[in-house]
DNA sequence: CCAAAGATGCGCT
DNA sequence: GCGCATCTTTGGG
């Protein structure tokens, strides 16, 4: 399990090293599993994190120690961030492939992520698209606001792991949703280039996209761009 | 009220 | 698989 130590580093280290770790989550009995293909890593200094807008109650999560988690209402759901070592710092956990054990164990997992998270009219959703958001992720592992907002990762029923995957490439992305005067150049949005159909956007996909640009390949040690 | 750190179906390729 | 319009729910002013 990943600890508090691991939270209290920099923001951007923790964001770039939490894609591929795996969010494991216990619910009526049985583990769930997803890895993350997709993080944002948000700064109260600059404007598009929920930080910058002050402590209030319910942003409250984001200035307790480092590995607390911060959830909050998107437009479509609940959605899920870590704090990090800095007052109003955080990672928001974006997006996810699924991960099922063999046998009788799989297929009740199976049935448990597919039955939290349909799709609208009944049915599955593609495996690979499971997980594939950051509301996505928590209504497949049944995380909400009311439930875990405010609290630490603990190892009896929600933690991350490390399991020695490694995303590779892993790339850096501006982040999605973010209006131009607040910071929305910044590239702090970091993806696993091996899962890149499961990620909320594709950023190599859009039109005209082009490297150096509007994405970058990281060095996963130092963090630099790839030359 | 309304902007907001999204998701979806639909039409097209 | 892509782009787009449309739908959604809530916290905070």
């Amino acid at each position: 399990m990943l600890d508090a130590d691991f939270f209290d580093r920099d923001t951007l280290l923790v964001a770039r090293e939490l894609v591929g770790k795996v969010l494991c989550r216990k619910l009526q009995g049985v583990w769930l599993k997803a890895r993350l293909v997709e993080t944002e890593a948000y700064m109260a200094r600059e404007k598009a994190s929920h930080g910058s807008l002050g402590l209030t109650p319910s942003r409250k999560a984001l200035w307790a120690p480092p590995g607390t988690i911060y959830m909050y209402w998107s437009r479509a759901g609940d959605s899920m961030n870590t704090s990090t070592r800095g007052a109003g710092n955080g990672v928001l956990l974006k997006g996810a492939v699924p991960v099922f054990d063999e046998g009788e164990l799989g297929r009740a997992q199976r049935a448990l992520m597919h039955g939290l998270n349909p799709r609208r009219g009944g049915g599955r959703r593609p495996e690979h698209r499971l997980c594939a958001g950051q509301t996505l992720l928590c209504r497949s592992l049944g995380l909400t606001i009311a439930e875990w907002g405010g609290r630490p990762f603990d190892r009896e029923a929600l933690y991350l792991q490390d399991d020695g995957y490694r995303p590779a490439p892993l790339l850096a992305a501006p982040r999605l949703g973010i209006h131009p005067e607040r910071d929305a150049h910044l590239p702090w949005r970091f993806l696993d280039g091996g899962n890149l159909r499961s990620v909320t956007k594709n950023p190599l996909s859009a039109r005209g996209a082009r490297e150096g640009v509007d994405w970058w390949v990281i060095d996963p040690q130092s963090g630099e761009v790839r030359r």
